[in-house]
This record gives structure tokens, sequence and C-alpha cells, in this order.
DNA sequence: AATCCGGGGTC
DNA sequence: GACCCAGGATT
């Protein structure tokens, strides 16, 4: 009988498996929290974030009673925020739909806030055992180059096909395990632009290798590139306090706080759409830096001015509150405004 | 099916 | 710079 490609893979995963946090446990709570880290998120930087939430959250119940703003902070420069409202929502949900049990049939682990077919598959599998595909990045690049999937990864259609492929090959007792092989192999071997095959446990069943085109697999269309946006930021200072709008709650960046600041053409535009965002007049008095930030479909080109409060009344859009410097390090600050508060920081006050 | 939603590592 | 990453929700 010859070793098939699951046995060799499986094989090859007990040799060199990392070992991460989240594999010392099958809590689903546990594997459910590191599921929803990793979307979109290497490894590496998921770990210290998971550490912390997993001492501050140990259980679904802790997490249910915690304040969203909290869950934010804690989730403060890992990006992709919704994904800590829906888990913070889903939490609630467990709590009261199912006396604080994560729930254990597909249908209802995919129904909660925040988890698809990727993470419901993921849950299943390596906290239950049950032979659901979790297909994300590494297992569609895996896939394809295992079986020479010559159509867009990005369209549904693929990842169907791919999803019927391995409910055919499921090993039913090691669930867990496969799905994870499939995920390590993609992150440590198959990697996107030069896979190592010489160390492959499966090279030999690669049809991609067989005709020399790992380089051309996966086949991904281009997303459309992302939009520059000039951006205008005030800051504006009372005595030891600063003024930080929290962005509402839906939309990018949302419920996390930032240096107010609108969209704007030049200076005075800036002055004209700050009064109409927020209520207030400003005038800009010193140019204190430029800086960039790189979302995924879009570019901010910040100029931050120090700027003088002259009137005004907050508007009802806004949420504005002066917020002491030495308590910047509370509130939940995205990577986009870092630079300008260590800036901000370092300057002291009079700058 | 297309678009929105972050941030950081790698080459 | 370009590409990618343990994707999901919305329209």
């Amino acid at each position: 009988m010859q070793i098939t490609w699951v046995t060799a893979l499986l094989n090859w995963f007990q040799l060199h498996q990392r070992e991460l946090p989240w594999r010392q446990t099958k809590d689903p709570y546990a594997i459910w929290v590191s599921e929803i880290m990793l979307q979109q998120t290497r490894v590496e930087t998921v770990v210290p974030y998971y550490r912390r939430f997993l001492e501050r959250f140990p259980t679904v119940e802790h997490l249910a009673k915690a304040q969203i703003d909290e869950v934010l902070k804690l989730w403060e420069g890992l990006g992709y925020y919704t994904r800590a409202k829906n888990l913070h929502r889903a939490a609630q949900v467990i709590q009261q739909e199912y006396q604080s049990v994560f729930p254990r049939s597909h249908s209802e682990v995919l129904a909660l806030p925040g988890i698809g077919d990727y993470t419901a598959g993921a849950i299943m599998s390596i906290a239950y055992g049950q032979p659901f595909p979790a297909i994300d990045g590494n297992v569609l690049r895996v896939i394809a180059r295992l079986q020479l999937v010559q159509k867009d990864i990005s369209l549904p259609q693929t990842k169907t096909e791919v999803a019927a492929f391995l409910k055919g090959v499921f090993p039913l007792e090691q669930a867990s395990d496969f799905t994870q092989a499939l995920m390590e192999l993609g992150a440590l071997v198959c990697l996107p632009m030069t896979p190592k095959c010489t160390l492959c446990p499966i090279q030999v069943h690669c049809q991609a290798k067989q005709r020399n085109m790992q380089q051309e697999l996966p086949i991904k269309s281009k997303k459309t590139l992302p939009k520059r946006e000039k951006r205008y930021l005030a800051i504006i200072q009372q005595g030891d306090k600063i003024l930080m709008n929290k962005r509402p709650m839906a939309g990018l960046l949302g419920g996390l706080w930032e240096f107010p600041g609108v969209e704007s053409k030049n200076k005075q535009d800036f002055v004209q759409n700050f009064k109409r965002q927020f209520g207030l007049t400003i005038i800009p008095k010193v140019h204190k830096l430029d800086t960039s930030h790189v979302f995924s479909h879009r570019i901010w080109e910040m100029k931050v001015y120090h700027s003088e409060l002259v009137s005004g009344e907050v508007t009802t859009a806004a949420d504005l509150h002066w917020i002491p410097i030495d308590q910047l390090n509370t509130i939940a600050i995205p990577s986009a405004f870092q630079k300008i508060k260590d800036s901000l920081l370092l300057g002291g006050k009079l700058c």
C-alpha cells in the first residue's frame, strides 16, 4: 500500500510543527481567539497579542462582560478592528444564547458574528476534531500547486472546489492535525514566491513541481490600487491636555482614537472642513510634520499642524475629548497615528 | 462578484 | 515598491 500524501503530510507535521501558544489547548474559546487574530495577520505578530488577550480574558464570560474600549485597547496596532468588535459581540451571544458554552455544531459556530467559512472550519476541525476544511491563503496555495489548479484562487468557485477536494481526503481521526498541517506547510515550506520544494514531504505528489510550475501558482487576480488621500490633522493643546476624537464605531478605524483631522486639498480647505466636521474654528500655526500611512485600499498623506482653538460648538458628529497627555497610552490609538503621538511625547508640552 | 476593512514582514 | 498574510461583512 502506497503512502498517501495525507499521511506524509501528517508525519511531517508531527516532526516539524512550530510550538505555538494556541497549540497547547483544545479549548474552543482559545482556538477561536487565535483564529480571529490570525486572519490576514502573521503568526509572529499575533503571539504577544494572543498571550495578553487570554491572560486578561481567559473565558468567554470574561470577554462578554468587558467594555468594548478595553477590548479595542488590547487590539491596538493589530488592525482590522471589526474583528475585535465581532469577537466581543459573539462572546455576548454565546453567553446569552448558549449559557457561555461554546457551540459545538458547524451551523451554530458559522452563525456567530465574525466567523465565516474559514474560521468555522478551523474551529470545528482543530478544537472538535471534526472533518470541516479550513481554507485560507496557505491552503489555497498548497492545493493549487498539489492539484495544478489553474483558476484564479480569488474566485469563490475555486474555493468551493478546493473544499470538495479536501472533504474527500479528510483523515477522520486526525482532523485537527490535518487542518493545521496544511497551513503549516504553506507557512514554512510551500512559500508564495520561493517554495522550498526539496524540503516538502509531498513533493512527489505535487503536480506543479512535476511540471516545474511552482512559481506560476497559485493564480491570483490583482487588487485595485489604494487611493491617495490628503489629510490635515490638528494638534490642539490646553495645558497638559490634548484634544482627541473618538472615531464612529462603524467604518475605518471604528471606535479608535485619532488626532482630529479631515481630508482636505490645502490649508484653507483644512480650516473649512474642520469647522464643518467638528464645529470648531481653528488656526493652523506650526506645521509640525508630514507622515503617511498605507492601508489596504487607501493611503493617507497627513500634514500635522499645531493649531489654536478659536471658538466653536462641538458637533454631534464628533466625539471630542480632552485627554491628559500622560493618559494617551490608556486609549486605543491605531498605528496610523503612533508616529504623531511619539513626536508629541518626545517634544513635550510646548512644541 | 466587487468593495471595504489594517498593519507589518519580506523580497 | 510589490506582494503577501490562519478572511468576513456588506452591497
